[in-house]
RNA sequence: UGAGGUGUGGCCAAGCGGUAAGGCAUCGGGUUUUGGUCCCGUGAUCCCAGGUUCGAAUCCUGGCACCUCAGCCA
């Protein structure tokens, strides 16, 4: 469902498409792809790019393909490409049938390497990896020619037969388009075509001990599906002379010609986003897996309680743009915060819970009391709250000295329990150790709704459960993986992890919940009144009841103590 | 110092020669049975210097800064 409110915002690369439409380039379709390698998780960068790839789809009536850039099997594997299915399906996007492997094209892209090789464009290399590289000049020293390059065609294909045939070592030679070693662009010094690897590919298993690098990979992909538009970030932009030169050598008449269109890749403040990285984290234990809450992985952000909406919401605001960029992730909690706003039940519960009795209310007794469950959906109903003589509230929403401007409970002062009466602080009863035990009040039963008929107000509303009707939980509150904004930045000798955030996250036991949440399912959000929003971890079973923080309220409370030092 | 890019308020980002949209953040104010939401208000002359023009963020020239590229990774 699209937001009528808000129009989607226009980029350049809708420009593009557009006039490429127009003027009726490859017969005004657009087809375009979402390539990801299956070597890790995705992350709300590649969200970027798909809702941009999809979007750009929908909105131009073309299609859009998913396809698994699997050409390098020693670092991919089928648990990747489970899970990048599943995520770009939860984002809520379908390709349809069009569900496309790279490995799939091995045998054509073999064929066509053999066409380049009889084009007298592409030879056999001897060279070993050092060598090459140092052959390859410097990007002001021009490179040296490869002995092979001078090979005849006939030798080539024989050799390059028996690469294929598994008759050389692994990186004793390498298939090189024969380009030019002194090109001021490094992509087109002779670059690798195919490598000899014997790794068995997560697909194509052993059928196969030579693969095809990217180069020689993509753009023969993106021919092959009809994609029009083939958009990458901004590092591929040196690749594209030879994304183009490679599709020279092969395009035929009346199909459809690829365009490589690069723009800026997302990076988040208080994350990283290099999948190797995210990686680290989780061999080195310092996150629990690819979707730990705390992880800008979509199965992260999922599991921490963000909705596909949001998400998506917050792809369509950054814009799509070529300059580098670091966007606040304030932004992408904000679209959390106004999607979940809407849709998420308010509920009662208190993470650090104090006892409160209310000397005056009779003992035993029992009140059913109405509460609203979103005050912005009245469509969302009400429900009963059980209230009685002892209850729990925070433990923050009492303060003993309370500091200027403070409004919650304190000695002698009244507030508001939500949806129930007016309690006045009468005292506080302390435990050996000096610690508040209990604090007693007095209500006023002529407030039950917490209405006063006298018409008297009070600048605090707080939130309760009951003690003896609530039960308790677990809720593990996050906070940002990484303290600094730019933790890829680390000054000199600095690594990213020298700001891992320790507080990051934080597990509170003891909470109480109100009843209504026992029967919470996992992946079900609230909003726990005044505290923020939370959903019930998919691992939370039915005797231990496991709330993830997804985002807090907006707190200007804190941020006046913050501001007032 | 080679090639390819980018530079608009704290962070994103429109703008495509006619006198600087929008969002987030911030800071004020109002409403409020969440210190939430909602509603108002708050800031830039566009990296710098020249030039063209009646008029330039937008065109030209020259600088400066930052990013990408020297994997048999993608």
């Amino acid at each position: 469902m699209d937001t009528p409110s808000r129009s989607s915002p226009t980029n350049f690369i809708k420009d593009i498409v557009e006039a490429d439409i127009q003027s009726g380039v490859n017969g005004g379709s657009v087809v375009t792809r979402f390539p990801p390698e299956p070597n890790g998780y995705l992350h709300i960068g590649h969200a970027k790019s798909i809702c941009l790839n999809f979007g750009l789809a929908e909105q131009f009536r073309g299609r859009c393909h998913l396809r698994m850039d699997d050409t390098n099997p020693e670092k991919e594997d089928v648990e990747y490409t489970d899970s990048i299915v599943e995520d770009v399906r939860w984002l809520g996007f379908d390709w349809g049938k069009h569900l496309y492997y790279a490995s799939d094209y091995f045998e054509q892209l073999y064929l066509w390497a053999r066409l380049l090789i009889e084009k007298g464009l592409a030879y056999v290399c001897d060279m070993t990896p050092d060598e090459v590289s140092a052959s390859r000049g410097t990007p002001t020293v021009p490179g040296k020619e490869s002995p092979g390059r001078s090979r005849s065609v006939g030798e080539n294909l024989g050799l390059f037969e028996r690469m294929r045939a598994g008759e050389f070592p692994d990186g004793s030679r390498t298939l090189r388009a024969r380009i030019d070693m002194a090109s001021p662009n490094m992509h087109l010094r002779d670059p690798v075509l195919y490598r000899i690897k014997r790794a068995s590919h997560h697909r194509t298993g052993d059928a196969w001990c030579i693969y095809p690098m990217y180069d020689f990979a993509h753009g023969q992909s993106d021919y092959i599906e009809g994609i029009t538009h083939s958009i990458c970030t901004l590092e591929f932009e040196v690749h594209r002379p030879l994304y183009d030169w490679l599709l020279e050598q092969i395009v035929e008449p009346g199909k459809v010609r690829p365009r490589q269109i690069e723009f800026a890749r997302l990076n988040l403040s208080h994350t990283v986003m290099s999948k190797r990285k995210l990686l680290d984290l989780v061999r080195d234990g310092h996150v629990s897996g690819w979707d730990d809450p705390r992880m800008p992985t979509i199965s992260g952000l999922r599991r921490r309680g963000y909705t596909p909406e949001s998400i998506r919401d917050f792809a369509e605001r950054i814009g799509v743009a070529r300059a580098d960029n670091l966007v606040d992730v304030a932004l992408l909690e904000h679209c959390l915060r106004e999607d979940l706003n809407m849709r998420a039940p308010r509920v009662m519960a208190v993470l650090d819970p104090v006892r409160l009795v209310i000397e005056n209310y009779p003992e035993g007794r029992v009140e059913e009391l109405d509460a609203v469950n979103n005050p912005e959906d009245e469509s969302m109903g009400s429900r009963k709250l059980l209230f009685s003589r002892v209850i729990y509230i925070e433990r923050d929403d009492f303060n003993e000295d309370p500091p200027p401007k403070y409004f919650r409970l304190a000695p002698g002062r009244e507030v508001r329990l939500k949806f129930a009466y007016y309690v006045t602080c009468v005292g506080v009863t302390r435990g050996d150790d000096g610690e508040i035990e209990e604090i007693r009040c007095v209500y006023d039963p002529e407030t039950r709704g917490g209405w006063s008929k006298d018409g008297r107000k009070v600048k605090g509303t707080i939130h309760w459960v009951s003690a003896e009707h609530s039960s308790t939980a677990e809720v593990r509150l996050y906070d940002h993986l990484f303290s600094s904004p730019e933790p890829e930045d680390a000054g000199e000798g600095g690594d990213y992890r020298d700001s891992l955030n320790p507080e990051s996250l934080r597990v509170a036991t003891q909470c109480r919940i109100e009843p209504s949440l026992a029967a919470a399912v996992p992946g079900a959000r609230y909003q726990f009144e005044r505290l923020g929003y939370f959903c019930v971890d998919p691992d939370s079973d039915g005797t231990n009841l496991v709330f993830n923080r997804t985002v807090s309220l907006r707190d200007s409370w804190a941020r006046m103590r913050k501001g007032a030092g």
